[in-house]
RNA sequence: GACCCCAUCGUCUAGAGGCCUAGGACAUCGCCCUUUCACGGCGGUAACCGGGGUUCGAAUCCCCGUGGGGUCGCCA
C-alpha cells in the first residue's frame, strides 16, 4: 500500500460491541468503513469492545469475526480488545483528574435515579447535576468512586459531519459524562476517544445513533488536546413498517442470511445500495464499489430494508454463479432431505438448469430433491392432470423412452413424435408427465429434465404413477 | 417532554437553480416469447409533505408548520 504524498493515510475502523450477533446495521456500517478504506488505500481496523461485561460473550465475538469474514470485509489490525487496553483508559483517566478536566463522584445508582426521576417529573431533560464537580465536601467512607468528565458549562460544539453537514450541540445540552467506572472499566464514550486517538483513526464512520454522542467525545479530544478524526453518520436501517430494524421484523443477522441462502455479494450489493448510490448502479461488484464509494453520496435519511429487492439481487448473482460453487452450497441440503448422490445426476448439471429460475440456494436445494429421489405427487395434481384419455399416450411414451438414445434432443424427438400420432398437442402430454416424474407442475424443459432424472427413474416413476390413473 | 437529524413513486434512489414533460431499480399491472414455472423483451400505473418567501426561473436556497427517525445510563 503507499502512501501518496501529501494524502494522509486514511484509517478507519469498525467497533462491534459483542453483545449478540452481527445485524445488518452493523455490517453495512463495517462495509461502509472497509469500502472507504479500501477506495483510498487506507487501513481498516477491527475494535471488540467488550467492557460490557454483563452482556459480552466470546460466542458474539466469533459470530462477529465469522459474519465479516463470510462478507469478505476482512481488516488491515486488529481485533483489539478494549478489555486489553484497560491500564491504558485508567492511565488517561488519571491524567484528566490531574489537569483537573475530570474528577471523583461518589454518587450511588439511587441517588442519581431519584435525581433523574426527579427532574423527569419537571419536566426536565434528565442529567448529571454536577454535584461533586466542585465540591469541597468530604468524600463519604466505604463508597468507591467513579470519574466523571468536566464537561465546559457554556458554549456549543460544532463539527461538520462527512455525511449529514454541519451539526451544531449546545454544551447546556449535555452533562458530566462517566468516563470511569469504581472498578476501572472505561464506559463507552472514554473508551472509543482513547482508542481512536491511539489507533490514529483518521474518519470515525457509525451508525446515525452516535450522533449525540459526538459533541461528549469531541470536548474530551479537546481535553486530551487531541486533533479530531473526520465524522460520518450513517442513518439507520428501518424495517418495512419504518420503524427501526429489529428482530421483530425477521432476520436480522448477517449469519441468518447466510443460512437462508443468500450469497455474500448479493448482501454486500444490497446493503451498499441501502443508503448509498452511484447513479443509477444497482448492481454492481466488490471492486466497482472500492472504485466508486464516497462518504457524499450517502442519503442523510433513513432507509427501509426491503427483502423483495434483496432477493432480487440474489437471483441476479444466483444465476451468474459457478455451478460448481452452488453445488458445494446445495449439496448439504439434499444430503439432509435424504436425497443419494451415488445413482443421480452430477449436481453441477441440476445446479445449472434450476439456477435461472431460483431466488435463494435453499429454493435451488428443493427444487433438486426430484433429481435424486422419487416423490409423491399430491392427489390434487393427480387429480387434476391423470385422464383416461392422456394414458394410452403415456404408456406409448414409456415404451419409446426405455428404447431411445438418451440425450435431450432424442428425448424431444420422441415426445414430438408421440404427441403427432396420438393428435395432441405438447403441454397435453408434458403436463402429467411432469407429475409424474417430479410431483411437480414448475420444472425446466421437460426433455431436459428427463434426460438428467435418468432413464432407469423415468421409467421407474412412470410405471408407479400410472396405476394412478383413472380407467 | 427536551435536544439533534431528516423529508422525491408503495420501497431503494438519481437530482448540487434552468439539462425535469422529474430518470433508474424492486414491487405491481398489461403485452410478447413459451413445453409448465421461470428467465428475457416491450409497455403502463405511480413521487418532489404543506404553506410562505428569495429568484427572470426552485425538487434543488431560506423560514414556518407537519410528519418521520435518533438521543436523553456507571449499554454500546
Amino acid at each position: 500500500m503507499r502512501n501518496f504524498g501529501n494524502t494522509a493515510m486514511i484509517r478507519t475502523r469498525f467497533a462491534p460491541s459483542p453483545t449478540g450477533y452481527l445485524h445488518i446495521g452493523g455490517a453495512r456500517t463495517a462495509l461502509f468503513c472497509w469500502a472507504y478504506t479500501r477506495r483510498h488505500g487506507g487501513k481498516f481496523i477491527l475494535r471488540i469492545e467488550d467492557t460490557d461485561l454483563e452482556r459480552s460473550t466470546r460466542e458474539s465475538v466469533q459470530a462477529i469475526l465469522d459474519s465479516m469474514h463470510w462478507l469478505g470485509l476482512d481488516c488491515d489490525e486488529g481485533p483489539f480488545y478494549q478489555m486489553q487496553r484497560l491500564p491504558r483508559y485508567q492511565a488517561v483517566a488519571e491524567q484528566l483528574l490531574q489537569e483537573g478536566r475530570a474528577y471523583r463522584c461518589y454518587c450511588s445508582m439511587q441517588e442519581l435515579d431519584a435525581m433523574r426521576e426527579a427532574q423527569r417529573a419537571r419536566g426536565e431533560k434528565p442529567r448529571y447535576n454536577g454535584r461533586w464537580r466542585d465540591s469541597s465536601e468530604s468524600p463519604p467512607a466505604g463508597v468507591p468512586p467513579v470519574i466523571r468528565f468536566k464537561n465546559p458549562l457554556a458554549g456549543e460544539v460544532t463539527w461538520n459531519d462527512e455525511v449529514k453537514g454541519p451539526i451544531t450541540i449546545s454544551n447546556a445540552e449535555l452533562d458530566d459524562l462517566v468516563i470511569l467506572r469504581a472498578d476501572g472499566v472505561p464506559t463507552y464514550n472514554f473508551g472509543v476517544v482513547v482508542d481512536d486517538i491511539d489507533m490514529n483513526i483518521t474518519h470515525v464512520i457509525r451508525g446515525d445513533d452516535h450522533v449525540n454522542n459526538t459533541p461528549r467525545q469531541i470536548n474530551i479530544y479537546h481535553a486530551l488536546g487531541a486533533t479530531l478524526p473526520k465524522f460520518a453518520h450513517v442513518p439507520l436501517i428501518l424495517g418495512p413498517d419504518g420503524e427501526r430494524l429489529s428482530k421483530r421484523h425477521g432476520a436480522v443477522s448477517v449469519m441468518q442470511y447466510r443460512d437462508d441462502g443468500f450469497l455474500p455479494e448479493a448482501l454486500l450489493n444490497y446493503l451498499a445500495r441501502l443508503g448509498w448510490s452511484h447513479g443509477d448502479e444497482e448492481k454492481f461488484s466488490r471492486a466497482q464499489l472500492i472504485e466508486w464509494f464516497d462518504l457524499a453520496h450517502i442519503s442523510k435519511s433513513p432507509a427501509r430494508f426491503n427483502h423483495e429487492k434483496l432477493l432480487w439481487l440474489n437471483h441476479q448473482y444466483l444465476k451468474e454463479s459457478d455451478d460448481d460453487r452452488l453445488a458445494v452450497l446445495v449439496q448439504p441440503h439434499l444430503i439432509a432431505d435424504g436425497c443419494d448422490f451415488s445413482s443421480g445426476p452430477p449436481l453441477t448439471r441440476v445446479v445449472a438448469l434450476l439456477k435461472e429460475r431460483a431466488n435463494t440456494t435453499i429454493e435451488l436445494a428443493d427444487a433438486a430433491v426430484y433429481f435424486y429421489r422419487a416423490l409423491e405427487p399430491p392427489a390434487e395434481l393427480r387429480q387434476q392432470h391423470y385422464s383416461a384419455q392422456i394414458k394410452p399416450a403415456l404408456i406409448d411414451l414409456q415404451q419409446r423412452l426405455a428404447g431411445v438414445e438418451w440425450n435431450r434432443a432424442a428425448i424431444h424427438e420422441v415426445l414430438k413424435k408421440v404427441v403427432a400420432e396420438h393428435q395432441l398437442k405438447l403441454p397435453r402430454i408434458a403436463m402429467p408427465l411432469r407429475v409424474m416424474v417430479t410431483a411437480s407442475t414448475q420444472t425446466p424443459a421437460i426433455d431436459a429434465t428427463l434426460e438428467l432424472i435418468g432413464r432407469e427413474q423415468v421409467i421407474a416413476r412412470m410405471t408407479a404413477q400410472l396405476q394412478h390413473f383413472p380407467g
